[in-house]
RNA sequence: GGGAGAGUUCCCGAGUGGCCAAAGGGGACAGACUGUAAAUCUGCUGGCAACGCCUUCGAUGGUUCGAAUCCAUCCUCUCCCA
């Protein structure tokens, strides 16, 4: 089956300059495609996991992925979907951010020998000299054109710098590089990437007198339109450090029921009739398509190992079965103790449950607090060391929050 | 460079000398209802040794018995003119 076919079916493709020609290209021989990422934080997140879930699906069809870590793109900052610019950020951040995203790319691509590449455009982009650059580059944009682009518009308000106004050139230019130096013919990337990538596509248009070709991948968004993978902590992200592989799984498990078959089918290689399946059925059935979601992307990202451990984890917190060691635990220390315990207020702030105790009062008075499946409803209650060894007690905060806080 | 405005708590946004830890909304969190969902209703949303005290309204100084509010300087942003 041609690749081109697989994506669109399962909902991945949102826009293409020509459809027919790039799914007769993908159907037809060994494409070189390119898909940027700028490193912006240390890790990757969620934002870049569908892309990294294509770039493996184009890989198995035999196509050659060309990963672009923005080394030099991010020095000037892409203003899409943004509502105010954006920090700038120092090159050896970027640097940092870049080797990062290195490390965790390679668990979902390929990149032995021959079959997929990986480049910094700051290779290029930093030496560029500003003056050749305008005549090279610049000759071929007109401003009138790119004003227009959807991506500035929200900026029009708030003030657009310059700085970020280059940043539509720099990418074009990228894509009109790797095209002249290796052969790439195809650039893919969120939808709200088209702007920039059309960019590309005229300009080697009109540089090189050739044809490329662009994608797009529908955005991965909830059914209220917002992107996915963020929380009120921040993003979720692939690195385990920043987000635990039992949060990374509950983050899917908690998805809203309209979400879980649009992301199976987006984000996962669960087949169609299956998820179909789990659409028809919907209610509560939908609790083991959240499951079996959870499970595939952790398993994915992190290992079957994690994603199992997790999974025993959540069933021992939900479903009374399954093994409790897994689940996120606090380690106390005798310094945390006072007259042989702790008094519940501190025990919170320990578990990191609440972040103050102020917090931690109210959350008690609104019973909203237990410990070993016992409601807490004195707020100087203290906790007696003895229910803290061994295996130490579930202090659980509301229905999802669990923690296992124990004397080592 | 000249002129006009703006900066308030997680976000938006009221407040223009004491009644202000600061209206209202959003979000978040908790409770009820549920399916670890959604919707709905309720509570709650600076800290603490808590009828009190401390810190917070861009920053630093000042006026005042008393400042988010008035004055000065500075920083940042927006707009108009050049």
């Amino acid at each position: 089956m041609n690749v081109f076919d697989e994506l669109e079916q399962r909902g991945l493709v949102e826009q293409t300059t020509d459809r027919e020609k790039i799914r007769e290209l993908l159907g037809s021989e060994k494409v070189s495609f390119y898909v940027g990422f700028d490193p912006t934080a240390d890790s990757l997140h969620v934002g870049h996991f569908m892309q990294l879930v294509i770039m493996r699906k184009m890989q198995r069809a035999g196509h050659r992925p060309i990963a672009i870590l923005g080394g030099g793109t991010t020095m000037v900052g892409d203003p899409t979907g943004k509502t105010d610019m954006r920090r700038m950020m120092t090159q050896e951040t970027i640097q940092h951010n870049a080797d990062c995203f290195k490390k965790q790319m390679s668990k979902f691509v390929d990149f032995s020998e021959g079959k997929a590449l990986m480049l910094n455009n700051a290779d290029w982009l930093l030496q560029e000299k500003y003056i050749d650059f305008l005549r090279e580059v610049g000759v071929h944009f007109t401003v009138n054109k790119m004003l227009t682009a959807e991506c500035f518009k929200s900026r029009m308000e708030k003030g657009l710098s310059f700085l970020e106004f280059n940043y539509m050139l720099m990418q074009s230019f990228d894509f009109y590089k790797l095209f002249t130096e290796y052969g790439c013919k195809l650039e893919m990337g969120g939808n709200d990437q088209w702007a920039n990538i059309i960019g590309g596509v005229e300009l080697i248009r009109r540089k090189a007198g050739a044809e490329a070709y662009g994608m797009t991948f529908t955005l991965l968004t909830n059914k209220e339109g917002k992107k996915m993978g963020k929380t009120e902590n921040g993003a979720v992200w692939l690195d385990p450090e920043k987000t635990s592989p039992y949060d990374f799984f509950q983050y899917w498990r908690n998805v809203d029921d309209a979400d879980v078959a649009r992301c199976l089918r987006l984000l996962t290689d669960v087949p169609l009739d299956k998820i179909e399946a789990f659409e028809r059925t919907g209610g509560a059935q939908l609790n083991a398509a959240k499951e079996l979601l959870a499970y595939e992307l952790t398993s994915t990202v992190h290992s079957e190992q994690e994603a199992q451990k997790a999974l025993d984890a959540a069933r021992a917190l939900f479903a009374g079965a399954g093994d409790k060691t897994h689940m996120p635990s606090v380690q106390l220390t005798a310094q945390d103790l006072t007259d042989g315990g702790i008094a519940v207020l501190d025990l919170l702030i320990k578990c990191g449950i609440a972040a103050s105790k102020g917090e931690g009062r109210r959350l008690i008075e609104q019973g909203g607090v237990s410990i070993e499946d016992e409601k807490v409803t004195d707020i100087f209650a203290v906790v007696p060391a003895g229910k803290l060894e061994g295996e130490g007690a579930i202090v659980r905060k509301g229905k999802k929050i669990f923690i296992r806080a124990y004397i080592g």
